[in-house]
RNA sequence: UGGGGCGUCGCCAAGUGGUAAGGCAUCGGCCUUUGGCGCCGACAUGCGUAGGUUCGAAUCCUACCGCCCCAGCCA
């Protein structure tokens, strides 16, 4: 559909570029930053990446490859209360695995804390910034509120000397934490709150995972991001649009220090329909015991996303799709979907597994007979082959495709009707088998060995529906878990007075079943992805081995039938 | 003493004064050994509302309305 090639792409503003990719293109035709392009995408290693920072890594990582430009990597780690190696760790992997490579370009803020400090001082001689003594709660009630001007701290006009013996001795670890801070001098009548002498430095009496001991203070976001940008040049400095009223501020840093002026622009954040994507919901969330840990294949995290099944190219794709822009949006999480079914449509292989199933006996077939039947590995894909399935008297099909009493468009399996089974025979229901309550058991049908392969009948009959099965003498155990999504209510955040968004938790968003599937599964791999032929993408669990087969749904098949049925009722 | 943003189809989203792209969803139909895939078609006389400017307005002006963000020594 799109026409342009990457070179237009690049050259050109028009329809397709978002308005950053737009501004970026602008630039470059300007020579605006000399025809460089740097982006960064600046993690706090203090949690898991989710699909939210997908979005970011496509953009900052994405902008950098359309224009020929660099994308660095930079750990925001300026509080060591929070933040860990391991987090780290899990972050680059996570990269990593989304495709996205940020070569030599692995920073830290903590790698700035020396020239940050000097900077610190520089700023406290040139009479922009000042030890304030007030407590935590002070500084707060004079900050004033959003409709009010706050009131200037008495330690505000403090000399430089002081100052910078204070500051000095804050860093050498004589006060304790919280009684002091260093401020840049602003506007405590600024209506932007965070002009109004923002803090610079905190005291933190704990070691930090990369600087051990070496400090007892630390810088805050503000005081850091910035000058990072500037440090490293970036001159696209992508956010949030939660970080827009920051903007004067990260401007007035580097400005006040004359440095490279790197510059921000935000842009709306990921949401997603049925999901939560805050750090905090995510921890109450593992934490209470909703989901199996950070990496659940519920959760919206990389990793549990991963776990899901979902590739990195779906997710690419995504991204891609849903657009770059300033509107608070809700992403409908049928979006995702579609782009997962997509990407495994083309490459997932085709296999049969039942998983509700319901035992048929095949009367005129031989007993003891086993023929192997060719089934096509990926229609989509010729490439992929073939391979042979096994067939017998006793096979188990799906309890949903058979229907004692169907209704008019039910074309599946009822008392007298025909159907095919995938790859192997045409079959007509003689008998259904009840246990003592009434539940069907079992069934009892006939085949028509002119329909070998599941092929046509010479007799022109016709069929309109054809099942997967599994033999049951030859077929696997699995587990299999069926996932849903995670809340109930397209946006969990959105309550009524009283609610609790764990209120709207999906009771069924994990349901276990035992189910059957073909013996071509037998040896596969962790992560390994196949479509369970009429019923959805499944996707190997790390939990399965050899003999204890276990699958994850990725996502169900679309299905028309469903949504007749739902209209109906 | 408030400031900063944002409103185009159910959900995203192009469009930047010349007469409303596209995707998802939905609904028809064709095809089909997956009720999948694919293909064809339908889906905003209207762009938050009301005025105004103009030959012409989603685009410019004015006034309203609605939603989001900011009062961490978190990022």
């Amino acid at each position: 559909m799109a026409n342009d090639t990457s070179t237009e792409t690049t050259e050109r503003k028009g329809p397709g570029l978002d308005f950053i990719r737009s501004m970026v293109a602008e630039d470059l035709r300007t020579g605006k930053w000399k025809g460089r392009v740097a982006t960064r995408f600046p993690p706090e290693p203090n949690g898991y990446l989710h699909i939210g920072h997908a979005k970011s890594l496509c953009l900052n990582f994405g902008i950098a490859k359309e224009f020929n430009g660099v994308c660095h990597i930079r750990f925001d780690d300026t509080n060591p209360l929070t933040e860990k190696q391991e987090y780290v760790d899990s972050i680059k992997q996570d990269v990593r695995w989304m495709g996205f490579d940020w070569g030599e370009h692995e920073y830290y803020a903590s790698d700035y804390f020396d020239q940050l400090y000097e900077w610190a001082i520089k700023l406290i001689k040139d009479g922009k910034a000042y030890v304030d003594d007030l407590s935590a709660e002070e500084v707060s009630e004079q900050r004033g509120t959003i409709k009010q001007a706050g009131v200037e701290s008495p330690h505000r006009n403090r000399s430089v000397e002081e100052n910078l013996d204070l500051f000095e001795r804050m860093r050498a670890g004589e006060f304790d934490e919280g009684t002091r801070v260093l401020r840049a001098k602003i506007d405590m009548a600024s209506p932007n709150m965070l002009l109004r002498d923002p803090v610079m430095y905190r005291i933190i009496k704990a070691s930090h995972y990369r600087t051990g001991d070496k400090w007892c203070i630390y810088p805050t976001y503000d005081y850091t991001h910035g000058q990072s940008d500037s440090l490293e040049r970036i001159t696209y400095s992508i956010c949030t649009l939660e970080f827009e009223v920051h903007r004067p501020l990260y401007n007035w840093y580097i400005q006040a220090l004359g440095i490279f002026p790197s510059e921000q622009t935000e842009f709306a954040r990921l949401n997603l329909t049925y999901t939560v994507m805050s750090k905090r919901k995510f921890i109450a969330l593992v934490e209470e015991g909703h989901v199996n840990g950070w990496d659940d294949p519920r959760m919206p995290t990389i990793s549990g996303i991963r776990r899901r099944g979902y590739t990195p190219e779906a997710i690419r794709d995504f991204c891609g799709r849903i657009g770059v822009a300033r509107a608070a949006s809700m992403n409908q999480y049928e979006q995702l979907e579609h782009c997962i079914r997509e990407d495994l449509n083309k490459r997932a292989p085709r296999v049969m597994a039942v998983l509700d199933p319901l035992k048929v006996v095949i009367e005129n077939y031989p007993e003891g007979q086993v023929e192997e039947m060719e089934a096509v590995n990926n229609p989509e894909d010729p490439s992929a082959g073939s391979r042979m399935v096994p067939f017998s008297k006793t096979i188990y099909i799906e309890r949903e495709d058979f229907m004692e009493d169907p209704p008019k468009k039910f074309f599946r399996l009822s008392p007298g009707a025909e159907v095919r089974l995938r790859y192997a025979y045409w079959i007509k229901c003689t008998d259904v088998v009840k246990d003592a309550e009434g539940n069907v058991i079992e069934l009892r049908c006939t085949y028509d060995p002119e329909t070998r392969g599941g092929n046509n009948p010479p007799d022109g009959r016709k069929v309109k529906a054809t099942l997967h099965w599994v033999s049951a003498e030859h077929a696997l155990d699995a587990e299999v878990r069926l996932y849903d999504r995670l809340f109930t209510k397209e946006d969990p955040n959105a309550l009524e007075e009283g609610e609790d968004w764990r209120d709207y938790l999906n009771p069924e968003s994990l349901v276990v079943i035992p189910g059957k599937v073909e013996r071509h599964l037998a040896h596969v791999k962790p992560l390994d992805r196949f479509q369970f032929e009429r019923k959805g993408y499944f996707c190997v669990d790390p939990d399965s081995k050899p003999g204890k087969l276990v699958f994850n749904r990725t996502v169900t098949l679309r299905d028309t039938w469903a949504n007749v049925q739902k209209r109906n009722d």
